[in-house]
DNA sequence: ATTTGTGAACAGTTTCACAGCG
DNA sequence: CGCTGTGAAACTGTTCACAAAT
């Protein structure tokens, strides 16, 4: 009973994606070749994914969660259920920070990104001080080098990188030395951090070079 | 010389990454040992993917790079054309548009957004008529039904998704039956497109998820 | 001595085949 | 029969060790 198992990086990441989509799924019951038909992913990925999720449910004892599904298809609230215990969300909102308000960062200043999610957004940065006067917001917005004190009294463990090209790294450096766990990085550079810290790519010209 | 050699993905990825690195490079030369220093990739990832990118524009015959390297680091300038010629970027801008003017959408009608970068926006789309009558952007705003010939007529290949879920997977129905052939998806949602089209997830409640 | 080039070993991911259950 | 559960097989990606080059 000490064999820690982990749920491997890809099935989580379509776990994720999962979720969303049983969230809008009204059915009481899903296939996986339901799944496999609105994601395109393979039914037995699916299956694979699934009892992977199940074997890690077993081990960590923590519920035997029952999907009930031979031969009937799985129930969608059981699966809810079982995905929101393996991937550990929804328990306890985590706290976020914006760091750079210019043009992408300041579109993220809108509360409803972040309602139906486990996040909730307590501050934004700039080292622009007149964005951070000028810009509204329902979360305090505070000058770049204020974000050391505030990332520690508002217990952030997650940033959203939209700063420029040449800020991203000295603003991950402050990040992580604040504490940081997390980077969501819509820069284009490869952001260099300890082996603790997770990264997230998401910058769009990126994104377009990979799909083009 | 049939074997159809072809760049492994995740070298891809790592390739325009490092692009992006040597873009604001200086030094004449760099070393795998270097770019681990500024990356966190191991240096044998950046050899072996440099390998295999040598090894691709051998097969390919396109053009024999040299890249100079033993015990010397690589000359930036070869890296540079290196990477350019295997991914098959840069020779010819391609044509992108978004879709859904939202608050974020709207961020990206900047013009900056593409400058430095082998895109061009050439349009955009929402449903909300009236948002495309308010909007001012460097390029034309359409209403979303005039998506079909709009795409085919300014040779768009790319979209950026930047609506609300529920309208999602029609939009992406829209563009595919237009024609298009890489998604960039700002939402939380899945979507189902056939085998031709790429599709690269951008949403940024499901990065936190990731990092978190 | 330093740094690339190379392929073999290893780790992670996806696909497949089919047993077993309702 | 239809659908999940399971592990083996095939595939992809990463790490390692060391020969070759200067």
């Amino acid at each position: 009973m000490n064999t820690t198992f982990e749920i491997p990086k890809a099935t989580e990441r379509r776990m994720i994606l999962l979720m969303n989509l049983l969230d809008s799924y009204t059915e009481d019951k899903i296939t996986s070749v339901d799944i496999s038909r609105q994601t395109g992913w393979k039914d037995s990925v699916v299956r694979h994914d699934l009892w992977l999720l199940k074997k890690s449910a077993v081990e960590s004892a923590e519920t035997t969660i029952n999907f009930d599904g031979v031969s009937n298809g799985y129930r969608t609230a059981d699966l809810r259920e079982a995905i929101n215990q393996a991937l550990g969300l929804e328990i306890q909102k985590k706290n976020c920070c914006i760091v750079g308000l210019g043009r992408l960062g300041a579109a993220l200043l809108d509360e409803k990104l972040t309602e139906d999610s486990p996040f909730v957004i307590k501050a934004g940065f700039d080292s622009n001080v007149n964005r951070v006067e000028i810009l509204r917001s329902n979360f305090p917005l505070y000058p770049a080098h204020e974000m050391n004190w505030v990332i520690k009294q508002e217990k952030i463990s997650l940033a959203v990188l939209t700063v420029t090209d040449k800020d991203a790294q000295v603003m991950t450096d402050r990040l992580i030395a604040a504490g940081i766990l997390g980077i969501v990085n819509m820069t284009r550079c490869v952001l260099k951090v300890p082996p603790e810290v997770k990264v997230e790519n998401l910058s769009i010209i990126n994104a377009l070079k990979i799909v083009n």
